[in-house]
DNA sequence: CCGCTTAGTCGAAACGCTTCGACACCGCTG
DNA sequence: CAGCGGTGTCGAAGCGTTTCGACTAAGCGG
């Protein structure tokens, strides 16, 4: 491994003046500036990661926090990788992904302080995070994907649920459905107080009530049996429904399985919404799903560029304490795309028995 | 941020004695070893990640370099991450993830050669894979998930891809099937190149002839219409067909989709299995799918277990002109697990026209 | 009681870079 | 022609660790 020593040498010039060729800090000739270009070329030399970090006190990583459970990454959390990494790529970032799972605080606080992240997104946000709070103590930049119940001192960008959910509904009713049910995460997922089921419970509630009518919401387990049992629990609840809206991305893969199973058709029986979901996974169904679209990728790329923003800023105090620094708080909504899953309802719709 | 520095002046000690008590490098005294760490308690004392991988020319970070296509990572790819990121910490590495898109082949170099990360896993290997040769040329420690064509210099994880189809079509045939069609990846990823598309290939052409058996293999788009049109295709092919085994993830919901519309019923009439599935995925179908099961986790862990081997290793040579680094090569089976997907064939089914 | 190992500690030299202050040189202005 | 601001370059002092050589004080066999 050549050193900047070996290319200064090489080049005839001093290591400072390397360096400043490197970095741009400060004015070098044009004649200078290819000698140094030539000798690192010839040597192929790779300025070594740690030894700038530590001159510089900054890594230039950025670490995207994302909590790995079982079920994997949905292609709406992909979209949103790829969009950050994309982001912090063309700001001069790496971008590195710390599955971090979730009993861990204290290696959480560990890899926050040893100063090799210059900034973390944290992504999958609860409402009460503790995680938040431990990485805010650190002291490192941080944005948020989702929010905590206190925003006010905390940079995010989130889903807009309230807006996705209103049209979702005002879709549906368009179209001339009634009675629509609301099939959110589960009642634990609830009670843990994860966000988005949250919010979108009240959303609907709101558009709903709004639209003069009465709000039914099933809890239903992130699986397939759940999205049945949910179904079930649905038509016992409100037997004349004619539309789904879904949350739970794993459970509509059951809801759509259950309705089949009943014997009715979608969307000719029933029309189902899934919200908050990639394009793959609508396609997925048959026939495939009408959904709100994640601004996935957008919301990767406007979190990391918050963080750049924050950390490449003129004077930008990393332990302020009480003093402005700039927050960024954003809310994107999500797309409608209607796709086969959502159709008026019959006008005369046979009623049957709930099984 | 206090460094050691402030740790030494407090509990009254040389710099070098507060760093053989954090690496154990040099025996220290129970006495001495207390003040130390109770100085460094005091002051919230975290060593700085920067200076010591320059000092000892090691991070103790892995990489997995992962590439992110929109398709995300299903449950399989995710079980993996876990598996690995497991291993690693508790071998007292950090794992970062590196979305590493498929253009930036220097990028890549970059990356290694910046001596930021000890050792690298790398995902999703095709046959012909210029990364492997970067990556080898950079000399950073390797470990590949896949396998290339020649094989002879590297460390590798990969699936049994061989004994994984010699299982599932054993169990198609000790069902009674005869007429079974393999729904593989599509035309493209082939001529591309990528292994498990190919081995697959080669594996079902094997086990079926090996049962005295016709094999039909139908290319399908990694998606829910691909999987329609090659279902379409192997009727075209096989009208008389009982069984489907996919490789196609994305595409069976597709075949499925397809399956019902044509008016047939799985098991009933066409018996499916989908291989190298997480449990998780198969269970999102109805009926569920009999599957082969991926040993994500596992695959995960060997592969970080192997690099760290070769890391802590004693005499581990980094550039080893011709001398014998050991390799690690292995190759784990999917387990068969049966579910609602698969029966004995229709005894007498009644001939359905291709529509 | 003498040299020899061994445990325990220290000081200082890296590690490979950034960055600060200094300085030389240039062409200008007044 | 003194003085000045700008440009281009250098040397050296860090950045916060690890690690090496050296030193001291015991402990011990002969």
């Amino acid at each position: 491994m050549a050193t900047m020593h070996d290319v200064a040498r090489l080049a005839q010039v001093s290591v400072s003046t390397v360096s400043y060729v490197l970095t741009g800090t400060r004015p070098i000739s044009q004649a200078t500036r290819n000698k140094v270009l030539a000798a690192m070329a010839e040597l192929d030399y790779q300025p070594n990661a740690m030894a700038r970090g530590l001159a510089s006190r900054r890594s230039r990583i950025l670490g995207l926090l994302m909590p790995m459970d079982e079920r994997g990454l949905g292609a709406t959390e992909t979209a949103f990788v790829t969009g950050a990494a994309a982001a912090a790529s063309s700001a001069g970032y790496h971008l590195v992904l710390s599955p971090v799972g979730g009993g861990d605080l204290e290696d959480l606080r560990r890899l926050a302080s040893q100063r090799m992240l210059d900034g973390v997104v944290l992504m999958e946000v609860q409402l009460a995070d503790e995680r938040v709070t431990v990485l805010q103590e650190t002291g490192v930049p941080l944005v948020l994907i989702g929010r905590t119940a206190d925003t006010s001192t905390l940079s995010y960008v989130d889903i807009d649920f309230d807006q996705t959910v209103r049209e979702a509904v005002a879709h549906l009713v368009g179209l001339g459905h009634r009675r629509i049910v609301y099939v959110n995460h589960s009642a634990a997922t609830l009670a843990s107080g994860y966000g988005p089921a949250l919010r979108t419970r009240d959303a609907f509630v709101a558009a709903m009530t709004g639209h003069g009518l009465d709000p039914v919401m099933i809890a239903a387990e992130d699986s397939a049996a759940g999205g049945r049992a949910a179904l079930a629990a649905a038509f016992a609840q409100a037997p004349e429904l004619t539309a789904v809206l879904a949350m739970n991305e794993t459970a509509i893969f059951g809801i759509l399985g259950e309705l089949t199973g009943r014997g009715l058709s979608v969307p000719g029986d029933v029309s189902v919404v899934s919200m908050v979901t990639s394009p793959q996974v609508a396609e997925l169904a048959t026939p495939a799903l009408t959904a709100m679209t994640s601004p996935g990728s957008a919301l990767g790329r406007i979190a990391i560029e918050a963080l750049v923003r924050h950390l490449d800023g003129p004077a930008a105090e990393r332990h302020p304490d009480g003093s402005a620094v700039e927050r960024h708080q954003q809310l994107l909504p999500c797309a409608l795309e209607v796709r086969g899953s959502t159709a008026p309802p019959r006008s005369r719709r046979p009623v049957r028995a709930d099984q």
